[in-house]
DNA sequence: AGTTGTCTTTGCGCTAGCGCAAATAAGCAG
DNA sequence: CTGCTTATTTGCGCTAGCGCAAAGACAACT
């Protein structure tokens, strides 16, 4: 996969960039591949690259000392991952990066980074504002972790997913999702089990439609109504 | 209280900043005091201002629709609060500050925030650094609630209280907390009975000492067991 | 069409932790 | 010293949600 500069302009870090600033980055990253279920990096490695994803699906995770894992986010195209570690010197990755899907991302050294942050103040800028929205957002699913019941936890991810990853089909209203119950467990801080009863249930009252890594909105005004706690 | 540009030397985001920057900085700004228990911004408020400490302390809290709150995070002296409201333009507080004892603190004006950043590349650049370093605790935080037991999350509380605001006593080598049970409670996203009774359990085997909003930890390195779950 | 591996469902039992209520303790003001 | 306010403790009951196990449903491959 050819990855040109007028790619990177969808790169909402690099809108600001000048078309010679995308050929220096282009010029020093590499392309990789990674298979479905493969790793760009593991939690732990010394973070090398900062990436920007071109195409397939990356889910970045965090497990604890025992092995269980959390979802913390689900990165699309043009979208940039394992930020966290690169722009730090000497960091590592405080996650891991497993592809959904075969997915390509363009690596960008992080020396090369440092570099370019230091004579090119918008990149700084850019960054910072990336930042703070993910901090908002990451506030706002702390403060829901604490103090709502997993039901309405579960509501607002099928939300939040249908609104980043959620295609509409064209007949009806509904809107399609493709995540495995498990899936949506360690977005929401809950177990397999108890997402497919629940799921179970709405499926029952029509408010969505289930299959196997499939889920389809019907009503998503009910849903709404269940993440504002009923 | 009077606040000089060696004050402001002591702030993290303003390490690189010339004496002539933070005479500007001062020169553009006001300062708040709030009374113990008052607020120096609610939720939701539009963001005019970005602050720091100058002296007491102040906490961070988010509420849900419901009214219930977590603890975001406490600030000490010559750290900066409201910087997710200010650096983005028209934006609003995604938290309220309450002041945990009378406290005093600089209010940089946003707008002036803003003409900063655009000629001052190293302001950018250690914003972000600051956020990306939060963005990292709220993760592991988020991580945290999401697979750990109360009783795990508590003692991992304790233990990064220590750090932040522990007061080490001059004999033993103790270490003095000023919290309630129910501020502990709503920084582990738990209740305030469930952390009495942990106090209850942990005092019991001399693990800490307790008393009305202050908690003494006598064996450190046994909260630290408790938090890797036994 | 059969095989295999993965995903999903559902019953069942269990417990961590919530939440109320009532008693107690500690600090503060007059 | 006394009364008032606020923090804390503890008993008690309860339930949301976990976690295991076994069965069923899908999808892909041969």
């Amino acid at each position: 996969m050819e990855i040109s500069i007028k790619d990177l302009k969808q790169v909402v870090v690099f809108q600001n960039a000048t078309d010679d600033d995308l050929r220096l980055i282009l010029q020093n990253s590499i392309t990789r591949s990674v298979e479905e279920g493969g790793f760009f990096f593991f939690q732990g490695d010394s973070a090398e690259y900062l990436y920007v994803l071109a195409s397939g699906q990356v889910k970045l995770m965090q497990a604890n000392p025992n092995g269980q894992q959390v979802n913390l986010r689900t990165i699309y195209p043009w979208q940039m991952f394992g930020a966290l570690g690169a722009v730090r010197a000497e960091a590592s990755y405080p996650a891991s990066a497993q592809t959904l899907e075969d997915s390509t991302a363009l690596a960008i050294h992080s020396k090369f980074l440092h570099s370019m942050l230091e004579t090119r103040p918008y990149l700084s800028f850019d960054l910072m504002n990336l930042m703070t929205a993910y901090i908002q957002e990451m506030q706002a699913r702390y403060r829901e972790l604490a103090t709502e019941r997993v039901e309405q936890r579960v509501a607002n991810a099928l939300i939040r997913l249908a609104g980043q990853a959620g295609i509409r089909s064209e007949k009806d209203a509904a809107i399609e999702l493709s995540f495995s119950r498990q899936d949506v467990a360690e977005m929401t801080g809950s177990t397999l089990f108890t997402v497919s009863r629940l799921f179970s249930e709405w499926e029952r009252q029509g408010i969505i439609k289930t299959g196997r890594e499939r889920i389809r909105i019907l009503k998503p005004h009910e849903l709404v109504r269940i993440a504002d706690g009923v």
